[in-house]
DNA sequence: TTGAAAGCGCTAACAG
DNA sequence: CTGTTAGCGCTTTCAA
């Protein structure tokens, strides 16, 4: 086993033990034209022999574009990590790096946008952000940037994101097929895309000409299950099915039903929204929308990389969810 | 608003605007003694005026230490991101700045670790790991290696992880303590902590001088759930309460037995490990093993810091992990 | 094909 | 307190 060198060795290193220029050496490493195979292969051969890799820092800071694709998201939100998983792929599919900066409760989002920043990255995707549009507009000053999973319009910035009206419908038109006439939304107040998602409800339950009942909810398992206990106390006439706003609510919800000892889909059909890891336990195996991760993230990639092409900024891209069917929702009893 | 300019505004920018030389401008924006009140203020004002941001890449490159905490993680991976909160916390409590890079499907282990070597971090942090012991030592060789969450002796590399078998002595203990006898453990199979928590169980068990029984499981909801349908339908005398492998495995556990017509905790008391979001619904709200992830975190910035000080590597820590009690488990039915 | 020279934007070590 | 002088390890001309 080799002892480890005082000093990495660097292309000069490489060069050297070569015996050819620097500048070739980094021609191979960059697998431009400009050497032969022989060469080629007898540097890689004395780059291995003494372990030399290239300096990621030096190389960044010569070129004139870096290269990197800085993304923020929030560390420990499931959706922001499938959404990184496809793009390190879309990135690498354009011959980008990754750099990621997350956000957590002791980091804020200023914090992690500009360590991106500093690093000089190309341009930046914000997943979910939840700084104002003015900050957005700030930072899209100077460098482009891609905004994922939030509507916001503010100068400079490109937003990707999924078709909430749409999804709302899907979900709701989803009941209405099976042939519910009485169903509810439970809503997520104020939260980023809880607006869309109501007004969704309203236009598949105007559409069919029903009744509109939305009942104020939140984002969380209590919430659910709050909303859940005041609709079950109501005096007025039961729904048959309801649509709440996100899978962590419909989770307490149908908890909450099924306590009371009604039984789902049997008595009532629920449809959750977002598709995470709780929609497919086996436990809850909900009914619900999923986000077309993949193509968001592909879409980003791509809005992000065209600006840095000249595109003008200001694409506001929508991309279809899809309904996924599992076990909370059935026909209404007869 | 101002136009972006053609060019960042660099040091010598900033320097010449305020009338200091380019060291000056550095000193103060590292904040080292040497400027004047006065010079400090003006040299910020006209930083924020010509919107200034100090150049990562040619600071990194500058310096002899990088003061970068590199850190592989599994992205997606909800205990991972519990790490990375505090590894971010840890990181920045020290000097230091935390880079991540992910692992996902089509991005290796090895990848990852390339770039955060090509980036020179002073060291590196990998969050379970599964590479072998040799892969681990190649890396070490080159740079202070922490491994977080694994079981692995390898050269040169220090190990930060759970007490697995106390954590399973913990679990299985507490079932004894509430006057279960009949105590069987689902295990993990092959998977990483699997044989030390199948360790703790026994002697727990044998501790009592009690009857141990394994039964085969593993990291799933499905896998939990196979394995209450062999249990249940084994002609032996039933147990009372089981031990198994992580939460996922016990929520499908959990859901079998239930189906089956089988309270939980009355006829059956149950414990996972992880005190994952699943465990912690309103459904599952399972009783399990929650490992310690701020020290966990903790310790391994600290490790890998002490290394860089010139700590001699190879230390074996082990993080007591703790019970959090929650619904499904009660004293056996008489 | 190859080599020499000039940066990229910063830090570091000294001399004023 | 301030300025000068070297690099850090790479890319990028431009000549040979």
């Amino acid at each position: 086993m080799e002892t480890p060198p005082t000093r990495r060795p660097t292309m000069d290193d490489v060069a050297a033990r070569a015996g050819v220029s620097r500048a070739l050496v980094s021609i191979v490493f960059r697998d431009l034209p400009g050497a032969s195979g022989q060469t080629r292969e007898r540097v890689r051969a004395v780059a291995a022999e003494i372990g030399y890799r290239p300096d990621h820092r030096a190389r960044l800071l010569s070129r004139k574009r870096t290269h990197l694709l800085g993304a923020t998201f929030g560390v420990g939100h499931e959706f922001h990590s499938d959404l990184l998983s496809e793009l390190y792929a879309a990135a690498a599919g354009h011959g980008y790096e990754l750099v990621l900066s997350g956000i957590t409760p002791g980091r804020t989002e200023s914090q992690a946008v500009q360590e991106l920043l500093s690093l000089r990255c190309d341009a930046v995707i914000l997943l979910g952000p939840t700084m104002t549009a003015h900050e957005l507009a700030d930072i899209a000053a100077f460098t482009p940037t891609t905004v994922v999973a939030r509507a916001v319009r503010a100068t400079g910035v490109d937003v990707v994101r999924t078709d909430d009206v749409a999804g709302a419908r899907l979900a709701t038109e989803h009941l209405l097929d099976l042939g519910h006439r009485r169903v509810v939304h439970i809503d997520g107040g104020r939260a980023p895309g809880a607006a869309e998602r109501r007004r969704g409800y309203r236009l598949a339950m105007r559409g069919a000409d029903l009744d509109v009942s939305i009942i104020p909810g939140g984002l969380t398992e209590d919430a659910g299950a709050d909303a859940a206990r005041r609709l079950l106390s109501d005096g007025s006439e039961a729904p048959t099915a309801a649509f709440v706003f996100n899978d962590a609510s419909a989770a307490g919800f149908l908890h909450a039903v099924r306590r009371a000892g009604h039984s789902v889909p049997r008595e009532l059909s629920v449809v959750g929204y977002d598709d995470s890891r709780l929609a497919r336990s086996v436990w809850a195996d909900l009914t619900t929308v999923a986000q077309n991760a993949p193509l968001l993230s592909e879409s980003a990639a791509e809005l992000a990389i065209a600006r840095l092409g000249g595109e003008p900024s200001g694409a506001q891209m929508l991309i279809a969810p899809r309904l996924v069917v599992r076990s909370t929702t059935s026909q209404p009893r007869l």
